[in-house]
DNA sequence: AGAGATCAAGTGATCTATTCACTTCATGAG
DNA sequence: CTCATGAAGTGAATAGATCACTTGATCTCT
């Protein structure tokens, strides 16, 4: 009655990330074939399927089409964003931002004092190039972010601003041109690398709240596009294939 | 080619979730079975079933053997933690209490400074009914601080602090009694409440602080327990069935 | 009439057996 | 040497069925 509280595939999938890391296998290698695990744990291949797809969920392992199943950033990730995001309002927008507003100034300031070297470098890549192309001003804002808090050196604090930042992915891709001044984000990056880079956390924090807080009112200010949903009352049977 | 780059198990668990959000139905609520969604979506059952393991990995939704399927509390969450973490080691309970010493300290600040009512009520009853029992003290000091961060009227950010102190749960059973020192959480719990209870920031950040960097000295001094695993080679037939 | 045992329907859990689609790579023709 | 071909391996999805569990209603005995 202790350990059977679980489902098969739960405990299945329990086994297959136990082999993963007993294996010491990394992103990207590829797993046993689902008929092989199969074999391997004595059920079906429908099973290790339901067993696989709850650690595709979580990033944990990848499929491939008619090559294999590979292994997936989520395996060494301990704090994630949920994959099926509700739809933004423009209050989880706000929601987003301020909560952005209250951990990250404090990451900053635990980067300034910690600077780890890969990180720093990745910082000021990211700083630099960061005004050249339109669509990838985004990828290269969240990249910073990142980076200023894997410069903290830990990888915790790393996951989640990675985590809050895949939050908000959802939203800006809608609203991003908006309230988005690249060049405002670019110039508040390069003070905020400065002083992490000075190793003067006070600085830090204080810039990067700043940098927030411009971004929160930019927010605050912006016409939200989408304000009343619910037109549709999933219709399932149009919109799947 | 844009959009069929999602697996079909992928896009109904989509398909589902937008039925949970657009019918209203919340925690507990029952989804419609398992055969009724097959025919629904024109697919089988057992593809069905991979697109609610994917959701049940991320708790939006609950099996219950021969009942039914029902809404879970992840429909409304946007962060949590891998359902499959890795063991812990001395490390990584190391990094875990120096993210919280980051991270919740700021949280603190903003709970003191918004004191949302019912997160406060949570806090109080949190705080004095925690010496009672044994094993419950640990459930406790979680919903102390889970309630400080819900206090904050982000629930981003009680989600954060939920999803770290679900990191911790897989280490702190193990190794609780080693460096909990229940009395001396309870004194301090009491002092962060005032704090918020006064609505002084300041004092509720450092008063955190200092909570959370006694419990990182503890663990600093404390001897670990499994230092050295790596003795099984994952056999996965017998420790299955 | 009420309390408890029993049964049947509904549902999830899982299996067996297949078919289809995609990728990969080695083979062979040009 | 290059490029097309095709076989093998793999994931994707289906069909149909059986077993186990929960639940609620019915039925029985008191």
């Amino acid at each position: 009655m202790s350990r059977s509280e679980l489902s098969l595939s739960e405990r299945l999938a329990d086994n297959i990330v136990e082999i993963i890391r007993s294996e010491r296998l990394g992103r990207g290698d590829a797993l046993a074939s689902s008929r092989d695990l199969a074999r391997r744990f004595g059920v079906t291949t429908p099973t290790v399927r339901e067993a696989l797809r709850r650690l595709e969920a979580t990033g944990v392992v990848e499929f491939r089409h008619g090559s294999g199943t590979y292994v997936g950033p989520g395996i060494g990730r301990r704090l994630m964003a949920n994959p099926h995001l509700p739809r933004s309002t423009r209050a989880s927008v706000l929601e987003l931002v301020e909560a952005r507003l209250v951990l990250e100034p404090a990451v900053a300031a635990a980067a300034a004092n910690v600077r780890m070297a890969e990180a720093v470098q990745d910082l000021e890549s990211a700083a630099s190039n960061a005004l050249l192309p339109p669509e990838e001003s985004l990828r290269q804002s969240v990249h910073f972010h990142v980076a200023l808090a894997a410069a903290s050196g830990n990888s915790l604090l790393r996951e989640a601003v990675e985590a809050l930042l895949q939050v908000r992915a959802r939203d800006q891709v809608e609203i991003r041109h908006r309230y988005n001044d690249r060049a405002r984000d670019h110039a508040e990056h390069l003070e905020i690398l400065d002083a992490v880079r000075d190793g003067d956390a006070a600085a830090a924090e204080r810039l990067t709240r700043t940098h927030l807080a411009a971004i929160r009112d930019a927010v605050l200010t912006a016409d939200f596009p989408a304000d009343e949903p619910d037109t549709d009352l999933a219709l399932p049977e149009g919109g799947l294939l």
